[in-house]
DNA sequence: ATGAAAGCGCTAACAT
DNA sequence: ATGTTAGCGCTTTCAT
């Protein structure tokens, strides 16, 4: 690796004037930052980072700490941060954690121990005390799920009122008998979306025993999968179903349609998020559709800003985003016309 | 920061004691180890990754260069690769360069300052000349696309085969008049597939109009729906359509759903890749499956090895993995019994 | 307008 | 069993 005292031995300059020259101080004459940079060039010089931080400098990383980049949330969330942080020269880096306590540990340590400029972290239910104290000497940022130990700056979206919205429309075509299944209640997301679900039942003037749940820890697609068929084969089915959850939604669309039930003959349904297929599933999905990506690019403003101004702001913030539904055919009063979701 | 130094000051030893205590050196004691540790955790002492590189210590980053995470063709391979790292205890940074060879230029540039430990890279078209230069001084490994100036190390699918086999499909189901939907050909995966396509077709015994081609750059939703509508709208009109794009298939798929054109009655389809919502659209779709999460993994430990092996490991590498074809109902002989892909 | 030298945090060779 | 010292590549005084 070429390094600025190869270039100032093959200018027969000092270390000093190459560093200076390629920064473009004005002390250097112009003629000798033209050779410097010329030999810099063709001798294919890049600058050492980490020679850099030792002198003070700071990275230009910033991480972002998710569950799972498959998840189409989470995949807009990385493409818009890493967007908007391209344009500042910012560099993004990409920790799974797969909901695992201590793999968000592991990975925050190696954050730390790269000296990461900031850190954008979707937290898993109950972070690692090591975890909450790392997170104290990094700027951070809580994305969706927010959790009280770790600071209080965070971009979310109004969950409880996403789902209450979900719920009460159901409620509004005369549904009695509603269905949620949603993310387990640990997390700060899953217990909002289900007091939503639960508010817009009793501002219905529904009993509480109208709604079924089904919480699933880890919300993937196979548990929506099988989570829908025990609510098929059970006892006084439900007539409408809610969802809290993208993955979950997933499994649930997939179940349905194999099983041929009719929808929303059979079953009205309600799904969470906006993915590609949803428009054109069965009668066409009615769902909670969320603005993640006008989230996500506040909250990588926010940061950059943050990032950028010297005095560690750590003050207190909170932005949130407010879903809407996005009405489509999967959702009619009960008992009504009947289209079959499957494909006979 | 906390620093080694810190540590030797508070315990009352030298700088190096500490340095060995906590890299468990057999030289130091084991009650002075205790100690050295117990103060570090106290502390919070967490190892400066900068420093350590600066003696000699190699980075722990991998670099992940794709046009766009959103692509779930992308997202899998980037999961896949964190999840297979994380076990080495390698970070994974995430480079999109939306398929412009600048922003990979500039992402290779903060790469290599970075000094990154490896780069894996879907590269642009026609890369700059720089990036060539650097990823020359970089371990990398070309993904799915390979540009001869970027080295012999590639994994990637068999793009020819697959679309044969796509298209022979439609041959053999009696078409004569089918359009090819992919990738712009400058892409080397985008001529493969065409080509692929082309071979089946004259195997096929077809004359070489009996193909029409529609490429889209960049390939995008969007792109293909509108493309759809030109196929749809223009005369004599294709009984068949294969695609050589996931996104592009997205694209059309909507538009087709939409539109309300009966699969496979007015027109028979070959998707690209197997998104979730393939399955259940329309009568569901035939489609090319990839084995990417298998390349992915290949790919992550291949790479791990060779950054593990001192010497560098620089001979040509190539890695072909098959697809196969997906049978659904999105295909059939011309002018066969009609269903509806639409919804209404 | 340029050079010499110190020091960032760590490790390894060389003393005790 | 532990201490001293040099040096990784860079920036930044402090000379010249």
């Amino acid at each position: 690796m070429i390094t600025t005292r190869d270039i100032a031995e093959r200018l027969g300059v000092s270390v000093s004037t190459v560093g200076r020259a390629l920064s473009d101080d004005p002390r250097i004459s112009e003629e000798t930052k033209f050779r410097v940079r010329q030999a810099a060039s063709e001798m294919g010089y890049v600058g050492n980072r980490a020679a850099r931080m030792m002198r003070g400098a700071s990275s230009n990383v910033v991480a972002l700490v998710i569950p799972d980049i498959r998840n189409s949330f989470y995949s807009t969330i990385a493409h818009q941060l890493s967007k908007n942080m391209q344009a500042e020269g910012f560099q993004l880096m990409l920790s799974e954690t797969d909901d695992d306590r201590m793999v968000e540990l592991r990975h925050l340590r190696e954050l730390s121990a790269n000296r990461v400029a900031g850190v954008i972290i979707v937290p898993t239910a109950r972070p690692h005390g090591d975890s909450v104290k790392l997170l104290r000497t990094l700027p951070h940022l809580q994305l969706l799920r927010r959790h009280p130990a770790l600071g209080s700056q965070w971009f979310g979206v109004d969950d409880h009122e996403a789902l209450r919205q979900a719920t009460a429309h159901l409620v509004e075509l005369g549904h009695t008998r509603i269905a949620y299944m949603g993310g387990p209640e640990e997390l700060p997301t899953g217990a909002e979306r289900l007091r939503g679900f639960r508010s817009a039942l009793r501002e219905g003037g529904l009993p509480d025993d109208a709604g079924r749940t089904e919480l699933w820890p880890p919300s993937s697609v196979d548990h929506g999968r099988r989570a829908t068929r025990r609510l098929l084969d059970g006892p006084d089915a439900p007539t409408a179903l809610v969802l809290g959850s993208t993955q979950l939604t997933l499994g649930v669309l997939e179940e349905l349609s194999e099983q041929g039930v009719k929808v929303p003959g059979e079953l009205s349904v309600v799904g969470f998020g906006d993915e590609p297929g949803f428009s054109w599933w069965g009668p066409g999905l009615t769902t909670t559709g969320l603005p993640i990506q006008e989230m996500a690019t506040g909250c990588a403003l926010w940061l950059m800003r943050r990032l950028k101004t010297k005095p560690d702001n750590d003050g207190p913030y909170t932005s949130v985003s407010l879903g809407s539904l996005v009405l489509r055919g999967s959702t009619a009063p009960p008992g009504a016309a009947t289209t079959t979701s499957g494909r006979g």
